[in-house]
DNA sequence: CGCCAGGCTTAGG
DNA sequence: CCTAAGCATGGC
């Protein structure tokens, strides 16, 4: 079996990226026995399985099922890295942190914590999407419905794992047949229309990015054109996917829990509250925002 | 039954 | 540009 070694950078730790991928829901995108992550990937409609595992500073990757072609593990190196945050160096976010009373404590507690993401967009919009208004709980049970609907999956040992559905699945479905997998009916019709803009190419990944350099307003304005696509979840998926350190979910109900608990205020903050406090995060916005969901465990 | 949940759209200023 | 109201769908 072919085993790939990815170099980690200084300040990381697997078991705080664990803790996020295993926060007590229950996600279909993923696997986890032990400190084992098994996942099936697409990469350029390649599709392969692979485990992932922490050795002496290093990530194990094993290739349990695809192509194990020199020039398609690069490709999975490289994805591994994006999905990781790898590149990112987090010794600027720590020396603002350190003088950041909010900040502070939870980097001390969550030291090497990395932003675990969502590289295909068309996922990442769609999981924001069913994400909006809704408990967590209920929204992984909707992704989980969705996907073993109308996700591939690689069956490894008898066991399926699965990858999110392609635009081309879900373009050709009906809002009726997503009702019954608990959307609702402004969700699935919004979903069916993203689904049809990146097939048509009024959207996709390689263009945002190239439009969004050192310009997240503009992303934040070509996303918010498609109906159902508002600012948390245009800022949502600049973090997740596109990484843009400065996108900032500020709507975000989990981001005032855990603002609240850490301030120990009697109501959520108010977004001129919030604006004020995150004065000293500019470019790590989203990093902040990695930690404090951390924080509610 | 009521309130909350990783909001969005539309109508009306 | 800003605010309020209406909207779905469940979990607890």
């Amino acid at each position: 079996m072919t085993t790939l070694k990815i170099k980690l950078p200084e300040i990381f730790n697997y078991q705080e990226c664990l803790s996020f991928l295993h926060r007590g829901f229950d996600d279909c995108l993923h696997q986890i026995n032990k400190n084992t992550i098994i996942k099936a990937l697409n990469i350029e409609n390649n599709i392969s399985l692979v485990s992932i595992t922490y050795n002496q500073g290093i990530l194990q990757v094993s290739l349990l099922w695809g192509d194990s072609s020199p020039n398609h593990q690069a490709l999975i190196k490289s994805y591994i890295n994006r999905w990781f945050d790898l590149q990112t160096d987090l010794k600027a976010f720590y020396d603002m942190g350190a003088r950041d009373p909010i900040l502070k404590p939870l980097i001390d507690k969550y030291w090497g914590l990395r932003l675990i993401g969502i590289e295909d967009l068309f996922e990442a919009l769609s999981w924001a999407i069913i994400g909006q208004q809704i408990n967590l709980g209920f929204a992984y049970k909707t992704k989980r419905a969705l996907v073993e609907k109308y996700g591939k999956y690689v069956d490894y040992n008898g066991v399926p794992y699965y990858l999110f559905p392609t635009p081309e699945i879900i373009s050709n479905c009906t809002v009726d047949a997503l009702k019954k997998l608990q959307f609702s009916r402004n969700k699935a019709t919004y979903i069916i229309a993203l689904a049809q803009s990146f097939i048509q190419g009024v959207i996709s990944k390689e263009q945002l990015l190239a439009s969004g350099k050192g310009n997240s307003e503009e992303v934040v304005s070509q996303l918010t054109k498609l109906k159902g696509i508002g600012t948390w979840t245009a800022n949502y998926a600049m973090m997740k996917c596109l990484k843009i350190p400065s996108a900032f979910p500020i709507q975000d109900v989990g981001l005032h829990n855990a603002l609240k608990q850490q301030l120990d205020l009697d109501q959520k903050p108010s977004t001129d509250k919030i604006l004020e406090l995150s004065q000293g995060w500019k470019n790590w916005e989203s990093y902040a925002t990695v930690y404090l969901w951390r924080s509610l465990v």
